[in-house]
RNA sequence: CGCGGGGUGGAGCAGUUGGCAGCUCGUCGGGCUCAUAACCCGAAGGUCGCAGGUUCGAGUCCUGCCCCCGCAACCA
């Protein structure tokens, strides 16, 4: 059988960390399924180059794009190879190759009539003169009042249409104004009921995560979607008209996985059409679940718009997120622990085995490190580790012994091969490594139950053979079973019983090989190094996260700063703010505050509430009678729960603070303007 | 009422079509000595988030409530 797997193309912008490994492992392992059963497999993946963020971050570090791409996709080979990753070809989208073959399939999807122009208003920074993506806007957010970007708030609050009102460029502080932009959108509400029909006849092969996810836009119909973007990095729009634009990501980078086997396909000398026209082939999507309707939806779409009998994919494996040390793993949080670093400093075959037995497949899991070392210490070592050794160093021994298979430990090992198969086609990937681990157990007990030491030291050491022999076959096709979970041990495995390669059927071992090559499998952890190790690290990631908070609250002190000066605004913007004279009447202390005082001014005609940071630079008594400026439209706060009705504008450089007073000659109440 | 997932012995989880509540770690007791103080056997420990309902029978189905978490389309 021919069988495709892709892995998701991770995005070229930070290093691959844990929680994306969790969601692409299941890919690796089901290519080493496949692979030992002999099926003809294909296993792609690639970086995704391309995007505004990844402009951005050049931007900011003062690099090209291609340079900030290239940068990551290296890592991401060094990750993989960490992980031993066994792709068949992990390319990248900035390659000659796969632009060349994107806009051949788009220009065939616009060909088909399934691309179509559109026009709408969209952001539009007249500074900077170019349109601007959701996150290239900047707005306070309604629901926590701290700056941020358009596409979604740290406070988990996402702005409306509504909300983008004033928004900002984040580039320039310029207010966004509205102005026409046409696009090519992909008609995707044309396809619907071809998508409708697709999921219906495979969601039976998905994880339930990609089948609600999937229903629900079904339900709510699909809608065409922008296939363009105004960026000047990625790969060209090839259709007239559109020189200045660039396909969006998300279109071009899923078609890699076409485009990643045609040229693994080409370089074999095979044919690509095998796996992606053949009724016999299977399709693989492996992915994390921020990744589903792009998969489920637009990429199916996609290959429905090129009417040319694209094999659509058949099995979705999409894994929910893992959370690290029970935290959710985030940027700002300092806990995006690198596969890399971390397969260096612990052991990568563990660290894939409890991505999978504990990995989320159903739901959020967390890694957890002191779990992990314990499943490497306790499952793997004690178990598996010294199983082998046990075996294989049998005090007095230098070859394995001829002697006879026991009968029933053989079909416990074919039942093995079995269960785990089926497990592993379900894709319950967790299921499929307890059932190899049961049999690990069941073989330290085999070899309980006959207690070689005893045996060796009898006459007839026939039983004491076939107990050695039984146990050497029971290490061969563990090591099979293990291939997909834990491939580096496997291999020492075989090396060590001259075995050619992982199969997936039921073998034995030759007798007389020699034992004098074998070594430990794994060697343990010190668990109390480990935890000092954490804690040490936990120390770290605070001080971090604190350097950070503080560099970002300068940062936006500066920007404050320096906004009103960059930007330049009308009169009539400067007409919405009310300043008005207004004479201090009263001053307290907020009690339980350092900073605040509560201040009662009048405006002539009212009274007002004022709560106003100025204890450290004046006493009660200097305020009172000071006629000042006060902002009097600001929309009411409360601070330390007493509620502000304005605020008194004041100037200073942080040790010196001195609010602007009025000429005595000035009513209080009189507008400033 | 935006959508979805979850709440099961100290910890982390499994429980498919309703039929005596399981697994791993940890704890306690025992055995063994080939091995990486490892392996094997046994025990203690849960009113399955709360309340109600359906049923001969509910962790599992239905209703309501409480709590935790994730996602929310021009953002990878």
């Amino acid at each position: 059988m021919k069988v495709l797997i892709g892995g998701a193309w991770p995005y070229s912008n930070y290093k691959l960390h844990l929680g994306h490994a969790a969601g692409l492992i299941g890919g690796d392992l089901l290519a080493r399924y496949h692979r030992a059963k002999g099926d003809d497999v294909i296993y792609v993946s690639g970086s995704d180059c391309h995007g505004t963020p990844i402009t951005e971050r050049a931007k900011r570090e003062g690099i090209s794009p291609a340079e900030i791409s290239e940068k990551y996709h290296n890592s991401f080979v060094e990750a993989f190879d960490a992980l031993n990753f066994s792709y068949d070809l992990y390319t990248k989208t900035e390659t000659d190759y796969h632009k060349q073959k994107v806009m051949e399939i788009v220009k065939k999807m616009y060909d088909n009539g399934y691309v179509y122009e559109k026009t709408e208003p969209q952001a539009f920074c007249p500074t900077c003169n170019k349109f601007l993506a959701d996150r290239e806007l900047q707005i306070t957010c309604p629901n926590c009042g701290r700056v941020t970007k358009c596409d979604s708030c740290d406070c988990g609050y996402v702005p409306t249409e509504k909300d983008q009102e004033g928004a900002t460029c984040t580039e320039c502080g310029t207010l966004a104004i509205k102005k026409d932009n046409k696009n090519l959108y992909i008609a995707l509400s044309k396809m619907q009921p071809e998508i409708e029909e697709y999921v219906a006849k495979n969601k039976s092969n998905w994880r339930i995560n990609a089948q609600n996810e999937t229903e629900k836009y079904l339900r709510e119909g699909l809608r065409d979607r922008a296939i363009t973007r105004d960026l000047n990095w990625g790969i060209d729009v090839p259709i007239p008209g559109y020189e200045d634009k660039k396909l969006y990501v998300w279109i071009e980078a899923v078609l890699g996985y076409v485009t990643a086997c045609m040229r693994i396909c080409e370089e074999r000398g095979l044919n690509w059409e095998d796996y992606w026209k053949n009724p016999d082939s299977k399709i693989y999507m492996v992915h994390g679940k921020d990744n589903i309707t792009f998969h489920t939806l637009i990429f199916p779409g996609i290959l429905l718009a090129l009417k040319d009998g694209m094999r659509l994919p058949d099995i979705i494996v999409s894994s929910e997120y893992l959370n690290f040390n029970d935290e959710k793993i985030s940027k700002s949080k300092g806990n995006a622990k690198p596969v890399k670093e971390f397969c260096d400093e612990y052991n990568s075959d563990t660290v894939r085995f409890h991505l999978i037995n504990n990995g989320p497949e159903k739901k959020d899991t967390s890694f957890n490190v002191l779990d992990y070392v314990t499943v490497h210490n306790n499952e793997i070592t004690n178990k598996y580790g010294n199983f082998v050794n046990r075996t294989l160093k049998f005090k007095g021994i230098s070859e394995i012994p001829q002697g006879k298979m026991d009968e029933e430990i053989k079909s416990l090992i074919i039942k093995a091969y079995d269960e785990v198969s089926n497990d592993i086609e379900k894709l319950e990937f967790k299921e499929a490594s307890s059932k190899v681990i049961r049999l690990i157990e069941d073989a330290n007990k085999y070899y309980d139950d006959r207690k070689p030491w005893v045996q060796f030291k009898e006459e007839d050491k026939t039983e004491f053979n076939n107990t050695i022999y039984t146990c050497s076959v029971l290490i061969a096709n563990i090591s099979n079973l293990m291939e997909p979970f834990m491939p580096a041990s496997s291999a020492k495995i075989r090396e060590w019983l001259k075995i050619e390669k992982a199969t997936w059927n039921y073998i034995e071992v030759t007798p007389g090989i020699s034992t004098e090559n074998v070594d430990v499998l794994f060697t343990k952890f010190d668990e109390k190094e480990v935890i000092a190790k954490i804690k040490e690290e936990a120390k770290e990631q605070e001080k971090r996260r604190k350097e950070e908070e503080k560099l970002q609250k300068e940062a936006l002190k500066n920007v404050q700063k320096e906004g009103a000066k960059l930007e330049e605004i009308t009169i009539d913007y400067l007409d919405k703010v009310s300043l008005k004279v207004a004479k201090i009447l009263s001053c307290e202390k907020v009690e339980g505050s350092e900073k605040l005082y509560k201040l009662m001014v009048s405006l002539g005609n009212e009274e007002r509430q004022i709560v106003s940071g100025l204890q450290k630079y004046y006493k009660e008594e200097e305020l009172i009678g000071k006629k000042v400026v006060l902002v009097a439209n600001l929309k009411p706060a409360k601070l330390k729960g007493v509620e502000s009705n304005g605020m008194i504008l004041a100037a200073g450089d942080g040790d010196t603070v001195k609010v602007l007073v009025v000429d005595d000659a000035i009513n209080e109440g009189e507008n400033i303007s």
